[in-house]
DNA sequence: TTGCTTATTCGCATGATTTGCAGATTAGGT
DNA sequence: ACCTAATCTGCAAATCATGCGAATAAGCAA
């Protein structure tokens, strides 16, 4: 995703228009590694700006998303991600704490369908489920984060 | 998955019934290589065994995969799909006809995590996102399947 | 075969996530 | 300051999945 201010800039060469509430959530998501769900962000921008209506993170959402700003993901059926990190990257799921990792991976192109079945992919993801390095350690467990796994 | 005869060895060996609403959906889910949805499923069930509970079907597929006879994926936020095929392979999701075909992959240890980053993966799965050979395909046009996808 | 015990099925209510809709509000230009 | 279209908001509704309790039936014993 694009800085706010490029945003901004976006926004109303577009014509549309810049509102308290789309710049609050442009500085949320910028450079947020955290693949925060809506109700994550509502929850966060409700702190800062009480009364912003969950619908209207959902839609801001949509329409960065529709833009090309973000990417959606999913893990394990639960609720959708938001992906501000526009290179090509992958993740790495916690078992443990449910955090998500963007990881960049060497020799993607190695790998092959093995089977003539034809199928020519436009796009390749790859999911890690593991232990994160925070979680492995045995020593820091005090400050360990509580799991934010959705299911 | 097991076959159905195995199956209900298995379910009887561990003490649970062996009713006909769960031997029709061993016999459904038995080689099948749709990854159906529950609803899915639910759909079939009905017309083999009108009366059938979609809240059994739920049941079964999820105390199948319970016991390591079944695998849940989802794709793009989509209903959790049900696979039976226990090999270690991955997933072709087609963006057109939302056909999802099995595949394996060759020198998957090739790709690695390429920052240090200390997560030790303790699986990983790949889906490519693409066309399938039937969609790629411009004769048989025809006898296309209908879209699939939920998402 | 009959009866008993307990697993299972079933339907409904509920929860979680997301979208549709319509009226109230406001950004941004005139 | 005013207008108009874009936006925000709250609520209803759709989708997918699970919890719960009453009714039912599988499997065993007599």
């Amino acid at each position: 995703m694009r800085s706010p201010e490029q945003l901004v800039e976006r926004f109303r060469s577009e014509g549309l228009k810049i509102t308290p509430q789309r710049q609050l959530l442009f500085s949320l998501l910028h450079e947020n590694a955290e693949h925060p769900t809506a109700e994550a962000l509502y929850t966060t921008a409700s702190a800062q700006m009480p009364g912003i209506s969950l619908r209207t993170v959902y839609q801001t959402l949509t329409d960065l998303t529709e833009m090309g700003e973000l990417s959606q993901v999913t893990f394990d059926g639960g609720a959708v991600r938001f992906d501000p990190n526009l290179n090509d990257h992958h993740h790495a799921v916690c078992n443990e704490c449910g955090a998500i990792a963007d990881v960049s991976i060497d020799h993607l192109d190695a790998m092959s369908i093995s089977e003539p079945n034809n199928f020519s992919p436009s796009s390749t993801s790859v999911v890690f489920h593991g232990t994160c390095a925070r979680c492995a350690t045995p020593t820091n467990n005090l400050d360990k984060p509580t799991n934010n796994q959705t299911k």
